[in-house]
DNA sequence: CAAAATACAGCAAACGCTTTCCACGGAAAC
DNA sequence: GTTTCCGTGGAAAGCGTTTGCTGTATTTTG
């Protein structure tokens, strides 16, 4: 029955405004208020009007779910990423959230937090919801994760790497451009001995970080000695132990890269309380370039991944997916470009003049 | 007609798993399935066997929006906050997720960004999703947002104040406990001339903690200037730009206190730029306690309003508003306690010895 | 001016599920 | 042995939308 009935007393919970009484207000059927609010062109533009007005009266909004029954699309993207705290990762859900929203889709967001078991629960919470499509922003992608959805043509979206299916979009991170640049930097200012601090090797993206700037750094025959590799787990506490291990090195590095910027925060942490200076004694250098980034002291130089282009890419890319006509259909990969962001926390390594001068090089 | 009809391959986008499918590979009706499904306990204990068996095999998962329309409840929560970048919220957006799921509720995430507009429209997107209820958990209400909802008996949470009516929790935050124990922390240590940073006071509950603020330090009988208050943004620039408006004053408090722990730690930063020494020259007392503040440099000390409670309280709130046999349901006000979380930011002030002049230590 | 084409409102059938109603037994009560 | 009752499962009625089809004015065409 329609929701408007006689006894206006006996409603269900929340006394939801249905279409049926925009329909009985504009003295319409169901049919036409449902054409009139989706612009279909049929309808005649004066009981359009008219639809509009009842629907402005009686406060209509329509049900979504209703509307997610019958059209098979749920119009909400499911956005995973491994831990909501970590400062990056809300900058992104504010992004994609704003792209998606701009676009008529609602964002239903989950945190690993590593941890397997969550995971799989999260994936059923998403497919249970009937989520049109899933980004897998976790910089690190646990591989059971993709089957589950990867049978059916689920849209997916995943950074760095994925399976090569249909709908399975991908979000290529061009990591060794930016830390070409960061390493290229160091090594102009003039230095040789650069360590860097990864995240958790298990995973596929800080792993690629490591490559990128153990490439980088042989492509300018610099040596990275084993000690100078040590492995953090990209926060804070991974980035102060990190750095309280290349400090109790026999030969500090003059600079230190971090494979994300609470990393680098960390250790500028771990160099405060100690006689080290950043920059003059030691540079240090981030990824990322989230928004603490800028307000450090020294102000972070870092590497720069915009998580407006992350957002970007994986909203398209899932409605590529999802919406049969979209301009993209065909496009699978998505490029993310990196760039260095010079602030105040690498400059030349004490005792060296500007790069002309490279006096002592105890690396050979 | 029926999703496992005679011609498998005609089917819609996804090749979901109906109730039907279930039903006919138990060899039983769907109206048994949904029994199984939903624990009734009329169903014959081998029947339920056979249909939990036949659901793990086809891999059924119920749709929800289906169970949403029929039963009116979505079993969706929304939650605003004010700026999902703030490292406070995504704290709390964790805790209350994870209890909200823990409840079988998915969560709507939506920032204001202090933005009228974008608040308006993100009512009526969580409304059009049918959310069982909103808490709003922006630490400063727009009127107007309220009245939208209120009309409906629609469970919302808020944080400090809201309209007395059915339906409508509320999150009382003791504020004056947690400021009135670092105001005498800072007594106790010897500090009389005490200057307090406060977030936009427009909004209700900056404008709270700063009256606390005041009260606790009349009771003390220490005056306030009014060039000791100043008005931050309960961000890190604002902390910065308050802190270099009172390091202009001729005469400089020997401590200072902050609406929230972003603005302490842009005040840190704004010092650490200075000769001024934290905690030796000046004290900084923050609230909140997020992450991050005891990584601080030195660690903050700080008011500690555990988003743990606020969520408990929060989705508590909600439930008891949604769930009409809820333990809690007559219940609307909700009481989050703060207490001070001493660290290193604060110390006898420059030239005074320890506070013996001063009775004694009254801090719990 | 009749016939055909067009425009467009309304009916009714889904969408996947829960819930109510009812029929069918068998067990307990008389 | 008949009646009452209860546990059980099947059939059907929605929940709020969208949409294909039907039907009726209205307009265009020959």
């Amino acid at each position: 029955m329609s929701t408007s009935k006689d006894n206006p007393g006996e409603r269900r919970r929340p006394a939801t405004v249905s279409i049926r009484d925009v329909a009985q207000r504009a003295g319409v059927s169901i049919a036409t208020v449902s054409r009139a609010v989706n612009h279909i062109s049929t309808v005649n533009p004066d009981l359009a009007q008219r639809v509009w007005k009842a629907i402005e009266e009686v406060g209509y909004l329509p049900n979504t779910q209703a509307r997610a029954l019958v059209s098979g699309r749920s119009k909400m993207l499911g956005l995973i990423v491994s831990e909501i705290t970590n400062p990056f990762f809300p900058e992104l859900v504010q992004e994609f959230e704003n792209l998606a929203v701009a676009q008529g889709y609602e964002v239903l967001i989950g945190s690993t937090n590593y941890d397997p078991a969550r995971t799989e629960s999260l994936m059923r919470r998403l497919l249970q919801r009937n989520v049109d499509g899933v980004a897998v922003m976790t910089f690190g992608v646990e591989e059971d994760l993709v089957k589950k959805l990867v049978e059916r043509e689920f849209p997916l979206v995943f950074v760095d790497a994925a399976p090569d299916l249909p709908n399975i979009h991908i979000l290529k991170v061009d990591y060794a451009e930016g830390i070409r640049q960061g390493v290229q930097h160091l090594a102009a200012l003039g230095h040789r001995r650069v360590a860097f601090i990864s995240g958790p090797l298990a995973q596929r993206s800080p792993k690629a970080r490591r490559d990128a700037f153990l490439k980088s750094m042989s492509e300018l025959g610099l040596k990275v000695p084993p000690e100078h590799l040590v492995e953090g787990s990209h926060n804070m506490e991974g980035g102060i132990a990190s750095m309280e291990r290349l400090l109790a090195l026999p030969e500090l590095p003059t600079a230190v890269m971090c494979s994300n910027d609470m990393t680098a925060i960390g250790a500028l942490h771990a160099l405060y309380r100690t006689t080290h200076k950043v920059p003059e004694d030691i540079s240090v250098i981030g990824f990322d370039d989230i928004h603490l980034a800028q307000f450090m002291l020294p102000p972070l130089t870092t590497v720069q991944m915009s998580c407006r282009d992350l957002a970007v890419a994986a909203v398209e890319g899932l409605r590529a997916g999802i919406e049969p006509d979209h301009p993209k259909h065909g496009k699978r990969e998505w490029h993310i470009p990196t760039r260095l962001v010079v602030r105040q926390s690498s400059t030349f390594p004490r005792g060296s003049l500007p790069a002309l001068s490279q006096a002592k090089r105890n690396d050979p």
